[in-house]
RNA sequence: GGGCGUGUGGCCUAGCGGAUCAAGGCGAGAGGUUCCUAACCUCUAGAGCGCGGGUUCGAAUCCCGUCACGCCCGCCA
């Protein structure tokens, strides 16, 4: 199936069938596409028009100041242009203005009403074919999605190194690397999500010979019954042995970490399949809890893999070979001309460095994919820097790779670290949200004025969905350069600017439907002619471009924005506009048209940030 | 010490060169349910965007300086 695909490619570089990947678990052999909606081309439009009627007079187009009004304003695009130009035409902006508006044929361009001057400014109003276009647009339950591209983009995010249980701390990485794949799918990229595994480092090593040589007899309980808690005893044991150790104890011991280290190094097959149990089993309880948000990944590819298959070695061989490259005190460095610090890709004893698998790793994905997101914390920034100058020596585009950074999620007391057993673990934040929220579900219940009645699953399948879309929702919405200090009742704020709250909106909109029995929606804009219903499609029709924006900038969070715009929207349709109660039937099947379009625009916008959209609650 | 990032009403967050109210939420105060779920809605008080300069017709948004906080500056990952 992947082959008809690349059969319409134009320099595709995949040459494998993407379909048959192992860990597929999302969209397995389609992509999510809709048509993309009438805000792409209508700005498209107003871009045309405006352009051409500058060009007209000979005047530049390289900015065309177009941006998206203020509130107030029901125009859905206008210019600024009007400033820039006033200099240069010896005229006041709001005489520019008026003087291009009259120059542009609005009509002429498809979704164009017409363009109006408004003091300085130039606004465009659409026509009806775009609210017509977009009620019907929004029918399709893929609406917001893009149509196709031939750009395959792979996402690493987390990348936690299997020690033990995830925690809060990092738990930005999963909740916007999801988010971050999912809307690059929803721009029309072929995506996939990889998660590298570190299992060669010194950690790996400690793990291992900790593994081996402590007893379990000796350790505390669990904190929880699965495997990376049971398995994360051992590393604390190791460490706390490693730095209390006397010290013919702790030679031995380095002794044998060093051995591990070697064994990998040197492609011992003994060694690896030790440190591979020792990884694949806290791996897959970290996979489970991660399973729970849930991030899901196509691969794990793991570091010693670029060991065994000589592709290390083999960018040893070319970074020596580099105009920057020095041995310098028993290392083989790399200077930068930019970057001060040098990058160490070789030890003394001839053995490789993380970053030097990582460079062999970002190749394979170079190799593989048009395009490569990797989500990493704020500490890893300045190796990013030096992995990225470096593939660029090495004579890689480098446009083609893009990093989020994001900061860590600290206690108010300080860090979390996974050696030191110190924070809040992902598991336990995520129950405790969900018991918050089945506590509110139960309160409810008792007024809740709908005459459904909620069996225990229900109960439990609503505070799961909202618990658990709360804590997504809360780290998916702010900027990920910004410092978090965790508190457990702003992260389970379940009202306002809150998960719930969009759910809600889509849980009414399911209940509208719900009670609609008998009525056919009818694709009729005319008919939704209140400020309410206008504002509400308005604001339905701007999804793909929002889509497309975020998508662009790799900023989930400014989808968890227009989710508010929308739920805002949406509750003031809900006020306003009775639907299944109103008194024609035009009105009532237009506005189910509408409200059937709203569903779909709040449930997929859930869906890019990785939050459920319930049905009832 | 150097580099990078962050700093918006009591608290949290959006905006990151343009529209004489700087947008929301929490919290505070006042209201709203014979009508599709009140995890909702309406109204009131509250900031001039860390501080000081500068650029610009115009700055929360750009530049310089300064302060505070975070991260980084390992032959660790």
């Amino acid at each position: 199936m992947g082959v008809i695909v690349l059969a319409f490619g134009t320099g595709v570089v995949n040459t494998f069938d993407r379909s048959e990947r192992p860990g597929r678990t999302r969209y397995p052999y389609t992509r999510r596409s809709g048509n993309g909606g009438m805000f792409r081309p209508f700005r498209e439009s107003v871009e045309a028009a405006l352009g051409s009627a500058l060009e007209a007079r000979e005047l530049s187009t390289d900015d065309l100041g177009i941006e998206e009004p203020p509130e107030d304003v029901d125009a859905v695009l206008a210019s600024s242009i009007a400033f820039r130009l006033a200099g240069e035409l010896g005229a006041a902006p709001p005489e520019v203005a008026a003087r291009l508006a009259d120059e542009i044929d609005a009509a002429g361009y498809e979704y164009v009403d017409r363009v109006e001057p408004t003091g300085p400014y130039l606004n465009f109003f659409p026509d009806e074919a775009y609210f017509e276009g977009t009620l019907e647009a929004g029918q399709d339950s893929a609406y917001g999605a893009l149509p196709p591209k031939d750009t395959s983009i792979v996402v690493e995010h987390t990348s936690a190194n299997p020690t033990g249980p995830v925690h809060v701390g990092r738990a930005r990485n999963p909740i916007v690397g999801d988010a971050v794949a999912n809307l690059l799918e929803y721009a029309g990229y072929d995506v996939d999500r990889h998660y590298y595994v570190n299992d060669a480092g010194r950690q790996m090593a400690v793990f291992t010979w900790a593994y081996e040589r402590f007893e379990e007899s000796e350790l505390p309980e669990p904190a929880r019954d699965r495997a990376e808690y049971r398995m994360v005893r051992y590393y604390r044991r190791g460490n706390d042995f490693l730095e209390n150790a006397d010290p013919e104890a702790l030679e031995a011991a380095e002794a044998e970490i060093e051995t591990i280290l070697q064994g990998l190094e040197a492609g011992d097959e003994e060694t690896y399949e030790r440190v591979t149990e020792v990884v694949d089993t806290v791996l897959a309880g970290m996979k489970a809890c991660l399973g729970r948000l849930p991030a899901t990944f196509d691969e794990f590819i793991k570091e010693t893999r670029f060991m065994r298959d000589g592709s290390t070695d083999d960018v040893v061989v070319r970074l020596k070979e580099l105009h920057g490259a020095v041995y310098e005190n028993d290392a083989w460095q790399l200077e930068f001309e930019d970057i001060e610090k040098n990058l160490v890709f070789l030890r003394a004893d001839g053995t490789s460095l993380y970053t030097t698998r990582d460079l062999a790793h970002h190749e394979w994905k170079l190799e593989n994919y048009d395009r490569a997101v990797t989500v990493l914390g704020e500490d890893h920034k300045l190796q990013a820097r030096q992995l990225r100058s470096t593939l660029s020596l090495l004579g890689h585009d480098t446009d083609r790779l893009d990093s989020v950074i994001y900061s860590y999620v600290n206690l108010p007391e300080g860090k979390m670290s996974t050696r030191r057993g110190t924070g809040v673990q992902l598991d336990d934040l995520l129950d405790e949200a969900i018991d918050r929220a089945r506590g509110e579900v139960e309160d409810r219940l008792g007024d809740r004025l709908r005459s459904d009645d909620l069996d225990e699953n229900a109960v439990e399948r609503i505070a799961r969905q909202v618990g658990v879309g709360a804590v997504r929702y809360d780290i998916v919405s702010k900027q990920p350069t910004k410092a978090i200090t965790f508190e457990w009742d702003r992260a389970l704020d379940f009202e306002a600017q809150s998960a719930p709250y969009v759910q809600y909106v889509h849980a009414r909109c399911c209940g509208i439907e719900g009670e609609a029995d008998g009525i056919e929606p009818t694709l009729d804009a005319s008919v939704l002619e209140t400020d309410a219903e206008r504002e509400l499609l308005a604001t339905i029709a701007r999804f793909p471009g929002v889509v497309e924006g975020a998508a662009d900038e790799h900023e989930p969070h400014r989808i968890a924005t227009y989710t508010r715009e929308i739920a805002d929207r949406f509750n003031g349709f809900y006020r306003e506009c009775p639907v299944v109660g109103a008194d024609d039937e035009r009105t009532r099947s237009a506005r189910l048209a509408l409200v059937i379009a709203a569903r779909h625009t709040v449930a997929n916008a859930l869906d890019i940030l990785g939050v459920e959209a319930p049905e009832s609650m």
